[in-house]
DNA sequence: GTTAATTACGAAATCGTTTGAGTGTTAAAA
DNA sequence: TTTTAACACTCAAACGATTTCGTAATTAAC
């Protein structure tokens, strides 16, 4: 098995000093011409590679940022993920993912785990768990040892740091206006519990657009699931809601999902009471992923540019990280959501 | 902003030495339990907590590993790293997750920058860049200095070490086995390129199947996709070819994708030319994912248990840093693949 | 020929931790 | 009373780098 070599073997080997070995690495002029070239050249033979522990330990960076979201398994978060480590890697910076499975818990020790030295500044979602007990002492201590941190997507005003958010309530307004001007009169929503910061969002665009249009504003049209966390024991029970307020209000014609999988689940609904789309009801969701693409119909998206935001929050870390005043006071960023239509309306 | 609390502090504001703080935190009996106590309630109540990277530099391993894959936007890797994080985080491991996109370069970068110290071992999946080039030397080079690691999926004997494989030649077997018993005679086959192993193996599968069966084996059926690197352009033309050979032998009943994205292009040309499924062409996929949980019709799948997957590596890696022998054979753990029935078949 | 400047390198501190060896004090055993 | 052991600590080296300061030796300047 090859060792690996360290600055300390090549001195005992060429007879000189440490220091000497490390600053004709660095090809410093301190170092006589010829002894540089000895050592350069003795280095690359055994490809001599810095140990990035010990230089993290030295400089007290790691040139790693920490990210923590909800699941990978997941079309947004895999986007946000793909965004960050393009810039990240231009950038010389590594990338360890943490998961908090929605949970408040994992979120916390996740958080301590990397803070421990590991990571330099934090990209994260808050958990569906955080969200509910509103309790950001991690995110607070963190930050108060000076590491940066920057939210996205889910996030909350209790805490002042960097964010990027997606203009979640303007998107729901755009896919509200996109299915009035297709000439649709009852539409509904169908969105998450209230402590999910975007799903109330888009319930706000949504409220808002309906009343500007000067459509009447029925309460009833507004269903916030019940989301089990076991997607698969979730799905049969979503469908049922679906099916239930449909065949309640027959004039509805058209619906808005706040991500795929309702909208999926939707067009299941409808095509098992012989509903067409878009003939009959139009659907719009959030997310432009997969499934939109390849379900049939396919559907009309809003598209938060998941891949942007990853990109915009990786940038702004590293701004921070690599600025000397890093007291610039924190920044939002907003991410224009946009209508990407197709035929289911 | 407040500093980080150190042994070093610690030691300093209770006049003791640094190593009677660290042996006092680990409760050494070395220090009398009065001291112990008193260094214990001080460095709570700061609470201290170990710089990692020091520990990391100390004992030479750093609890993280490093995960490279071709991409994190796809549902079969975002479930093998949701697999791989359960059993690292719950055995105190990290995980750094790298992407190559595909690119043998990017790999190679990837491979280098993070076994510069900063992982205890690998876990990667070949990215089609390597596999086309065939060229390992990266990986050699991480191995030669004693560095664990463990291939998934996309693997090649020419590297002797763990390996937690697909078995995707059985995995196709089952699936023309699953077809012919719906009756199916014609069975297309949509593949990759040779040099995408899971592809190469999953033709012979068919072929195999196909034989055993007793059919006719028709070399035109076997069709291997051009698959540019770019998916949006890549897809009509996807479309056009599968139309081509559809139009060309009308009398294929069912069809085998390799792939979700192939057989919902395939599922959209059958709309499109009025072609029932599964009545007149029964369709079966490789990769149980969401696309073919909310297509329409859904999709009949090969699951590969990618979670699975995940987690075997994981364990595999994680047995080997931690067992002092680490001279162990290397083994190949293969997970069978199930078919999981749905409505295209 | 003495002083100053330059060249070429080394010693040592530092980052934060662990750990084996050493040391002074006290109490028990011989 | 001397030896020994236990106790309660401290020292110092080590992990692998960087970097400031110091210093010989040579060369240039006056």
């Amino acid at each position: 098995m090859k060792q690996k070599i360290t600055l300390k073997k090549i001195a005992q080997e060429l007879n000189v000093s440490i220091s000497t070995v490390s600053k004709a690495l660095k090809d410093s002029t301190e170092i006589g011409v010829e002894t540089r070239e000895r050592i350069k050249a003795f280095a690359k033979f055994y490809n001599y590679r810095p140990n990035n522990i010990a230089l993290s330990l030295k400089h007290r960076k790691t040139k790693t940022i920490g990210v923590i979201i909800p699941e990978v398994v997941h079309y947004f978060f895999a986007q946000v993920i793909d965004g960050i480590e393009k810039v990240a890697s231009e950038k010389g910076y590594n990338v360890i993912v943490a998961l908090s499975n929605e949970s408040h818990e994992k979120e916390v020790i996740n958080m301590e785990t990397l803070a421990d030295s590991l990571i330099d500044g934090f990209i994260l979602s808050l958990s569906k768990g955080t969200m509910q007990s509103q309790d950001f002492h991690h995110i607070e201590e963190v930050m108060s040892q000076g590491m940066p941190v920057v939210l996205f997507d889910r996030t909350t005003d209790q805490i002042e740091c960097d964010k990027v958010v997606v203009d979640d309530s303007e998107g729901a307004y755009q896919a509200v206006n996109h299915l009035i001007r297709k000439g649709r009169k009852n539409i509904l929503l169908l969105t998450t519990q209230d402590y999910i910061t975007v799903g109330r969002l888009r319930t706000q665009g949504y409220i808002k657009a309906i009343q500007d249009s000067g459509l009447v504003l029925d309460n009833e049209f507004i269903v916030k699931v019940i989301d089990n966390k076991n997607s698969n024991s979730a799905l049969p029970n979503l469908e049922e809601q679906i099916e239930k307020i449909i065949s309640k209000y027959p004039q509805i014609d058209a619906i808005i999902a706040v991500n795929e999988i309702y909208a999926a689940a939707a067009l299941r609904v409808f095509r098992q009471a012989h509903i067409q789309v878009p003939e009959e009801i139009a659907v719009v969701c959030f997310t432009d992923g997969l499934i939109s693409k390849f379900s049939t119909p396919t559907l009309t998206t809003v598209s938060q540019h998941s891949e942007e935001i990853g990109k915009k929050a990786a940038k702004i870390l590293i701004n921070r990280l690599s600025s000397d005043d890093n007291e610039a006071p924190p920044k939002t960023e907003v991410i224009k959501c946009t209508v990407v239509e197709r035929e289911s309306s």
